[in-house]
DNA sequence: TTGCGTTGAGAACCAACGTTCTCTACAGTA
DNA sequence: TACTGTAGAGAACGTTGGTTCTCAACGCAA
């Protein structure tokens, strides 16, 4: 059976999905295969034949997160001009992120907390992670004529919004990290002569 | 029974900071109730008598998580005079946390992604250990004159520099912190006339 | 139709863990 | 010495979860 155009969509895919909802939902050790075979519609063969093992899958769900999120980025800076607004964009799109159902804070860092001590892989994957985005903010800063100093500040507003956020449970924090970056941008940018002038606010 | 002199310690304050020790260093889920029992040295049984249960003990450490952060906070800030200086103090205590050994970011963070799905308690007080920081903060920024609007500016480079030191696994994050932190109050300092001056830098 | 290979459903297995129970040792009292 | 109550050591119980195994259904080729 199942010589359907359209298999659905690829099970791996499916399997990705649901897993990543439950993890992020309940937490990973709270989640058990039997519970992603349900959500998944797959059986648990199949799911094993998949990824050999719950730690592979956890990863899987990880570098799709990671994905999703570097792009989703991504695009929400691609779509401003002005350097400066592009960095604060940054900031919006966390704001977005914290206002949608279910928002509970930072996988990565979710999964280092549960799953660091016991899993290096786990562990390392948040960190190139958590580097990958320090690397894209540093791009922008660069762009945007500013010292490079202003990158590793302006990503710790960013993680600090984020579990800010979560263990709130109000999506404030993104409000108040923008001001703090606009703060520091401005400042950074009196201080650069090599920037177009955008500190005429205030 | 118990006639002698010093009971050695505190059963309870024993069974606590083993559980505290491995909590933090594996993970909460990670931890059994045998492996705190052998590591406290006590019996299972006196160690359910104390604690009726796991989730009783987790809260019971979570409280003496929150006390020695609260202390020891206070404790840096007051050995210090200058209203600029204790706030910046905050940054100079994380410095020396992240700088230890073991060093794995916020218990709290760490127990509200583990556990905060499926533990309204922890959820709670994860929260209320974030609300009184941002209090002492607050109370920090208005002793010093500046706009309570700095608080949560200050709270969230606070949070962030926790999480980016846990998994860059390194302190340097309480620097750039500490520096963003720098900015902000000479912005905040330059901007309200009812402050001592202290923006002569920069 | 018969045999083969694959797949799904779920039973089964095994280890880990939270919690309770049993049994023994022993301190204190008469 | 006998009695009683308490506490420790750890066996036992029940559940959960990761992983594997069984078995029956089915598509397909001869």
């Amino acid at each position: 059976m199942l010589p359907r155009p359209e298999p659905e969509v690829d099970p791996a895919q499916r399997v990705v999905d649901a897993a990543d909802e439950l993890f992020y939902a309940r937490g990973i050790r709270a989640v058990g295969m039997d519970d992603v075979r349900t959500a998944a519609g797959v059986s648990l063969k199949r799911l094993y034949s998949l990824f050999p093992g719950k730690d592979s899958l956890v990863l899987a769900v990880l570098r799709k997160r990671h994905a999703m999120w570097t792009e989703g980025l991504t695009a929400a800076v691609e779509s401003i001009e002005e350097p400066r607004e592009r960095l604060l964009a940054v900031y919006d799109y966390l704001a977005e992120w914290f206002a949608e159902d279910g928002f509970r804070g930072c996988g990565f860092i979710n999964a280092f907390g549960e799953l660091g001590p016991t899993s290096p892989e786990v562990a390392d994957y948040a960190r190139e992670h958590k580097r990958s985005f320090q690397d894209q903010l540093a791009a922008l800063v660069a762009e945007a004529g500013f010292d490079v100093s202003l990158a590793p500040q302006l990503a710790i507003l960013a993680e600090g919004a984020q579990t800010t956020a979560a263990i709130e449970g109000s999506p404030d924090a993104a409000g108040h990290a923008r001001r703090a970056a606009e703060t520091l941008i401005d400042v950074a940018a009196s201080l650069d002569p090599g920037v177009s002038d955008s500190r005429s606010r205030r």
